[in-house]
DNA sequence: TTGCTCCTCACGTCACGTGAGGTGGC
DNA sequence: TTGCTCCTCACGTCACGTGAGGTGGC
């Protein structure tokens, strides 16, 4: 039911695509954290592909997930940019050392968003493994009610 | 090297001890999450136990975890007040018929939270699973430069 | 033409951060 | 007595929510 004419999205179809509000895209915008695909003049309306939805999906997880501020996550995905860049140059041909230098710098910029993910895995498995305790707790004295 | 004395700990100290602010534990307070152990004078310092400590490092915890509004959370939290109270009284005696409801009630309690925390783990996971595949790429790369 | 969504201010809100000015306990 | 931490306003900030008033595309 979203309208995905020549055109391209508009940002309410953007918004919903992404599971946020038309207000959150223009303040991502106004932080430089998204763009619309298009040049606009003035007033005029704003029009997003695909990519933008994925680009905005990726976005939202990432602040979710992660629990930084707006500005890190901005500097987090010029990092992811830059990779991306030196993923473009790896294709176009690169000296071998030059090639092992990108590859190295992509690794450790993977590895950074993994220890990011593996704290808060952490975590929440030790929540987790306090709720299964309990409950298992509970469900003993329901399945066996024998106590003082 | 935190101060423990006869009078409990001050609000500086418990914040310290939980990884927050002063301001925080204060505003937690005026929201009705967390209350100062003794009654206090109008203006008076406000004292603390480790009780305390392990409740504000359990909101803080689960703020994080769970992504909730305050609001919210201080819904949760009297949730689990309600189920203590109600271990409380399965421990003074009930019938068997008003003990079998108590466990029921809590075991409903446990799996609501266990379903947010499932959710927040499987997409923790689902990022987790992109990154080792973008890192098991590279690697694959750095160990073995064999490409156009 | 009629709705609907879009536009740009701009003020409100939630969860605090950060001084301002003053008082209280080792 | 000297620091340090505490106290209560109260304004600032970040990440948006929510109208206010107006314009633009099926």
């Amino acid at each position: 039911v979203a309208a995905v004419g020549e055109k391209g999205l508009r940002i309410g179809d953007l918004a919903r695509a992404a599971g946020t509000t038309p207000r959150t895209v223009r303040y991502y915008e106004e932080l430089g954290l998204l763009k619309p695909s298009a040049e606009r003049a003035a007033g005029a309306h704003r029009t997003y592909t695909e990519d933008d939805v994925e680009r905005l999906r990726h976005i939202i997880r990432l602040k979710g997930l992660l629990g930084v501020s707006l500005e890190e996550l901005g500097e987090l995905l010029e990092a992811e940019e830059a990779s991306a860049a030196r993923r473009a140059e790896y294709r176009a041909g690169a000296t071998p050392a030059r090639k092992r230098a990108i590859l190295e710098e992509a690794l450790g910029y993977i590895d950074r968003q993994l220890a990011l993910v593996d704290r808060r895995a952490a975590e929440l498995d030790g929540l987790r493994r306090e709720l299964d305790e309990r409950r298992a707790r509970v469900r003993d004295l329901l399945e066996d009610p024998a106590d003082a």
